[in-house]
DNA sequence: GTAGTTACTTAGTACATTTTCC
DNA sequence: GGAAAATGTACTAAGTAACTAC
């Protein structure tokens, strides 16, 4: 196993292998420079790089700038004049060349000029060094100790591993938990010797925490480690990324995202999870299924092991796979967002929900219509993608009973989950919503409806009890059936990414005031972004520094104001100073302090703003939405407009996720 | 229709690292 | 310079949705 430090024969580095990713056997040239982008006298250049398997050109067809590929994805290619400008941007600092920086910007494959492969084909060629394993487990040193009914107790390897587990747990509340603590103690049962387990008969009266306490031990060490040692570690660290963290894939080395085996441990589900506590086991190459090229270099398994299977799949994009034993459902390994395969599907998205956008109007008015159909199914389908579009409600596929936590989406909805009020604080036909939606975080929402839909709701309602499915003739399925013939590509959660993008977009609209300054601007980002981060419930638990950040924050604002209300009494005094003497200095000093009392002022509003932002984003998660729902283009497109750097809105991570938005939007994108 | 399988996107949390503040 | 706060990253669970076989 590739444990740091534990390299073993088969694990080293081979030249040939490593060479390969330097430069791969079937490498073309890397965008190269000012070669490509059109200059001013290419101007009838097609941008489009075609791919340069010559056997894929036939699957496409040019049509002026525009491309129609064989899955009817339109791309739309750049604004050449931008091009142009580009260009001539890139090639006018000839002077100051800053070297390094802008030769490593200009190899930064742009594979979003490339044209794509046709529906179904992933890749053509990958090759990669297999998954890093988790290190094996080592055992307790002699003096830790566990103790049983108060007498101490040496145990078994694997009983110990998974008792670590569970000490490792112990200021958990779930630990507490009695689900929790049942499918541990039977998971770990299983793992102890016969002995053991004639011994060990009752949880409570295991003693862990001598074993905890040298954890807790062990990582204040870790905090407390000498620089030389932390480096060391993080050089190790990236040894690993170097080695496994990459792959080629058609003539490109990639990130891979995850190229860790998850370790073993005790699982823990989101919200009340019924397999919480159960022993997630160590994974072996025996489980590992690898996916490679025929013709590529095959990772090898770790000495004296064997990979499950090796498959050449390229209608895939994993590198490696394996079935987890909690719920017999299958993890990846797959590659970075930043990566073509990724990027490419991320692009795709959002020029699916443009197409709604052209639609989504007729869409709305053909379900208002359904409203009042004589079939119970289709009034069904109706008001769920009434509530999927102007709730953003997830779709809701069913789940399996007692597999996982009860969490609904919208077709899984259940009598239960909704009240209905005719009348409810001066609003007419209000539905209030109360359920556990994905991660079993809570959606509540009070939402004022159109009387059809309301009358709609009593009818899927009547003799029902509160666990009943309150569209029993609704699953995903239908729906997206339904929603496939009303656009092609179309299903539910098109409607979260459209509805989160457009709102943002007129969010930034509505919000942003041309005379303000950048940090104002970045604040009215902030806000569309937090309103759609409400519109899509996507929440946090509060930091847990956030009351007493919040504390610090409003001592500040107490501070401020009371310097405020002092440089006022300055002012005042200085006033009646200078009606008395009526002189110029006199006059002087009331203008400068009438000049502080404004600074002042502006302090502390900024501080209230902050303070406002700050609580407003309590609970409220604005990454998940700028990360997968918003189109990129839209920021970048307003970050050109108000003259904003990319930087403040687009951290390192997410900048390379969205290279493709940042270079090909202008200023005058719509989405 | 439905149940099972597979592949892929979306999600929050814990921990690590960087920045800010005093 | 060190603590605290803010930000970024790794991790992996939990969704969506397509497909297959009956």
């Amino acid at each position: 196993y590739s444990k740091p430090g534990r390299k073993t024969s088969s694990l080293k580095l081979e030249p040939p292998f490593f060479a390969s990713f330097c430069s791969p056997p079937r490498i073309k040239d890397e965008p190269d420079d000012d070669g490509f982008y059109a200059s001013p006298k290419e101007d009838s250049k097609p941008l489009k790089r075609p791919r340069e398997d010559d056997d894929f050109k036939t699957f496409f067809e040019e049509k002026g700038n525009i491309v129609a590929c064989s899955d009817r994805f339109l791309l739309i290619l750049q604004d050449s004049k931008a091009k142009k400008a580009k260009s001539k941007d890139k090639k006018v600092p000839e002077a100051d060349k800053r070297k390094k920086p802008k030769k490593e910007e200009e190899q930064k494959w742009k594979w979003w000029e490339e044209e794509r492969y046709p529906e179904g084909i992933k890749w053509k060629f990958l090759e990669h060094k297999g998954p890093v394993f988790a290190p094996p487990y080592e055992p307790l040193p002699e003096n830790v100790k566990f103790y049983y009914d108060g007498k101490v107790m040496k145990l078994s390897t694997k009983a110990e591993e998974v008792a670590t587990f569970f000490a490792k747990m112990l200021d958990h509340e779930y630990t507490t938990k009695e689900i929790f603590r049942k499918n541990f103690f039977k998971d770990w049962r299983k793992e102890m010797t016969s002995e053991e387990k004639s011994t060990i008969t009752n949880l409570s009266k295991c003693d862990f925490t001598h074993m905890s306490q040298y954890f807790k031990a062990q990582s204040e060490a870790r905090k407390q480690m000498s620089k030389e040692e932390k480096q060391k570690i993080k050089e190790e660290n990236e040894r690993l990324l170097k080695e496994y963290g990459y792959c080629v894939m058609d003539n490109h080395k990639e990130r891979i995202a995850n190229f860790k085996i998850e370790p073993p441990g005790l699982f823990r589900g989101r919200g009340n999870h019924p397999k919480m506590g159960m022993l997630k086991r160590r994974i072996m190459p025996e489980d590992i299924i690898i996916n490679c090229s025929k013709d590529s270099k095959i990772p090898p398994p770790p000495p004296g092991h064997k990979w499950k299977e090796v498959r050449h799949d390229n209608k895939v994009t994993w590198l490696v796979s394996w079935t987890e034993n909690i719920q017999g459902s299958i993890k990846y390994i797959m590659l970075n967002p930043s990566s073509r395969i990724k990027g490419e599907k991320d692009w795709q998205k959002y020029e699916t929900a443009r197409r709604l956008k052209k639609c989504v109007d007729k869409i709305r008015n053909q379900y208002r219509e359904d409203w009042k159909s004589k079939e119970m199914k289709v009034r069904q389908r109706a008001v769920a993608l009434y509530f999927i579009d102007k709730l953003a409600l997830r779709a809701g596929n069913e789940k399996e009973e007692g597999e996982t936590a009860d969490t609904v989406g919208c077709c899984s909805l259940r009598v239960e989950h909704i009240k209905l009020h005719p009348e409810l604080d001066g609003q007419e036909y209000v539905v209030e919503f109360d359920f556990l939606g994905k991660d079993s975080i809570r959606y509540y929402n009070k939402v004022p409806v159109e009387k059809r839909v309301f009358k709609n709701l009593q009818l899927f309602m009547e003799n029902k009890q509160p666990e009943d499915d309150l569209f029993d003739r609704l699953n995903t399925s239908i729906l997206n059936k339904h929603l496939q013939d009303l656009m092609e590509g179309l299903t539910a959660k098109v409607f979260r990414t459209y509805n989160a993008s457009i709102t943002l977009q007129q969010q930034l609209k509505e919000l942003t005031n041309p005379d303000d300054n950048i940090p104002a601007k970045i604040l009215s980002y902030n806000r569309a972004n937090r309103a759609v981060a409400i519109l899509c419930n996507h929440q946090r638990a509060p930091p847990k520094t956030f009351e007493k950040s919040m504390m610090n924050l409003q001592s500040k604002i107490d501070a401020k104001k009371e310097q405020l209300a002092d440089a006022r009494r300055e002012l005042k005094s200085a006033k009646a100073d200078a009606k008395v003497r009526r002189d110029e200095k006199s006059k002087k000093t009331v203008e400068s302090k009438k000049k502080a009392v404004q600074r002042i002022e502006e302090q502390l509003m900024k501080l209230e703003v902050q303070a406002t932002d700050r609580e407003e984003n309590k609970q409220i998660a604005l990454g998940t939405s700028k990360l997968n729902y918003l189109d990129p283009r839209i920021s970048v497109a307003w970050c050109k407009k108000w003259g904003i750097p990319i930087e403040k809105i687009y951290n390192k991570t997410q900048r390379e996720k969205f290279a493709w938005a940042i270079d090909m939007a202008e200023e005058d994108y719509e989405f």
